[in-house]
DNA sequence: TGGTAATGCTAAACAGGTTTAGTAGATAAT
DNA sequence: ATTATCTACTAAACCTGTTTAGCATTACCA
């Protein structure tokens, strides 16, 4: 076990102070009037011995630490997966490594784990934030740090986010449901108080109004079972025979609803049509192929990197909030033809 | 923005030394004899203004970050997902935080990680190990750092690790395969020299031999894209009709036999069965539902852990290393009866 | 009563960098 | 000749904790 290097090894090798390597190193030689001599002899040196700075004694005495923190719902689904994957690609070309964790939508642990990063002294924050949490956000902001919402935003807070036109989505495929024919048009949500879950209700909601149809809403608890959510949409069915078609909310109520029609017995689309919000693989291969809204997913990573990146490079810290609203794509499968 | 208090605040505050606030919030102040009355009041102080000692300042001097570093090939996939989420929560029981991040199967990515991971004093290390990586984990257990590596492992490298027992795992689907009655049973995988791919190889290999029958392999790059292992898949159906099972060696290559056999209007199982490494959503759903060999996912996770908190909380560096081999189950869906 | 031990606490060094303030010597300006 | 300016560096402070070594007191014992 060879002992790391230090730059008191370095200055101490070369006969000069650690003072003039640290300025070196950080490409303020120039403007420190360091030698071009010098320079050319401290790089060459360093790069012979393979010296790498010690990072904590950076952050400790700079404050930075070149390091995002990443806080999604939960990364085991898919849909944050992949997000969380490719923002991790685009933050790793900018020179930013990512941490992340799952709050699992509770509040309190994602309060511990803000306060963990703060403690790591990240520079930056990206958050699909659980509720309750506006003030510990407020706080982040006040003290200065970037800080980048996605997948629903909080409307008491002012902060960049980046979402998809979630109203606009499910108005549009329960219209696409209704100009098929369809009268007894079922949405299935969580009963949630975050925006996203509120502008999907409130796109059909709207859609069924205008077409003066009857609303049907099934609110699912978030902390439910799948076997709960199971047995809720069956004994649904059970008590409303005429139901032609649902919508779901997201793609894991979706897969839930997929397993009840089977286990109901339903002919898809005959009996009933489907149409789940989120792409998800199993959807396209699924019989018959499942209808979807699909989120631009690399498309909100690119957005939510360059929100937070023009924050970062920003020297004075900038006023205006951006929102971003990226819009989805409804792919038609046989689900609901 | 209030500035962080310090612990020099709180010894100032309090008219005491540094020190001694140190002693007390380390726990060493029966140790150090300090009286009962001042820990209290110290105590009682810290929690009433909410002060946090910086982390980093710690790690700089004790060496210790209480992070571990996890590197998994792939964070949008599943069933690394599904660990890693999994490993996140237990260590996080345990007092530690992970950094995770993706390898991508790459070597030079994955020493770079490794290096930053190094660099930010993480205590520990659970690792996914891409090809040739050998001598970087030995420089890690070298300079002492607990490793343990899991889904695969490195011969040439003493280390603990956590596998499935992937040999007997293919022997026990294609013998399976064989007493249904099947004659030409084909294995599609990877070429790849990791220990898990070979080993799934071996165990279809040995049934296949056993029975005198004709081996069937199809080797695909790792890094085809899925339109051609696809198109892979389309041209081996079209050349060897007579094939009439197939054990596919990971879940991605399910998914894309999945669609290879749909697109060549094949009926499943009467024209060929399926067997799909790895357990996956989508195969209960998919019709009709895939027989897959399921991997302990939870238990991976759990003994992963259980091996880095033993090698973490021991005093002396063990010699010996740990390998824990655990079982897969084979769960028999419509795919191949 | 003098020496040892225990008690309760602290000054200073340390981890490994960055940053501020400044210095010695050469050159230019007055 | 003296002062100002520039060049090329550097000493020391700083970031915020932990750890080592040690210093007054008081208590105990022969």
């Amino acid at each position: 076990m060879k002992k790391k290097l230090s730059i008191v090894d370095i200055a101490n090798s070369l006969n000069i102070s650690k003072t003039t390597v640290s300025f070196i190193l950080n490409g303020r030689a120039q403007e420190k009037r360091i030698s071009d001599e010098l320079v050319k002899r401290v790089l060459q040196y360093v790069k012979e011995v393979g010296y790498k700075p010690n990072s904590l004694a950076k952050s400790l005495r700079t404050g930075k630490s070149n390091i995002i923190g990443l806080l999604v719902q939960d990364i085991s689904n898919h849909f944050f997966a992949t997000i969380a994957r490719r923002i991790e690609d685009l933050a790793y070309q900018s020179g930013y490594k990512i941490i992340y964790s799952s709050t699992d939508n509770d509040t309190q642990k994602t309060q511990e784990l803000i306060a963990m990063f703060r403690d790591r002294h990240v520079d930056g924050y990206i958050i699909t934030p659980p509720d309750n949490i506006e003030e510990d956000i407020s706080d982040l902001i006040k003290d200065g740090f970037p800080v980048v919402l996605f997948d629903r935003y909080l409307p008491k807070v002012a902060t960049d986010y980046v979402v998809v036109d979630n109203l606009f989505s499910t108005f549009n495929a329960t219209q696409y449901l209704i100009d098929k024919g369809h009268k007894n048009i079922a949405f299935i949500t969580y009963s949630s108080i975050q925006t996203q879950m509120i502008e999907r209700l409130e796109g059909y909601d709207k859609a069924i109004r205008q077409s003066k149809l009857k609303p049907h809403i099934i609110e699912v608890d978030f902390h439910a079972t799948d076997q709960e959510i199971l047995k809720l949409i069956l004994d649904f069915f059970e008590s409303h025979k005429d139901v032609d078609a649902i919508l779901f909310a997201n793609n894991h109520l979706g897969k839930c609803g997929l397993k009840a029609t089977r286990k109901a017995g339903k002919n898809v689309p005959g009996d009933i049509a489907l149409i789940a919000f989120d792409d998800y693989e199993l959807f396209e291969l699924y019989t018959p192929a499942v209808t979807a809204i699909a989120q631009p997913i690399d498309e909100i990573a690119d957005n939510v990197i360059k929100l937070l990146m023009e924050r970062l490079n920003a020297t004075t810290p900038e006023e205006k909030n951006q929102h971003i609203t990226l819009a989805t794509e409804l792919i038609e499968r046989d689900s609901s033809r």
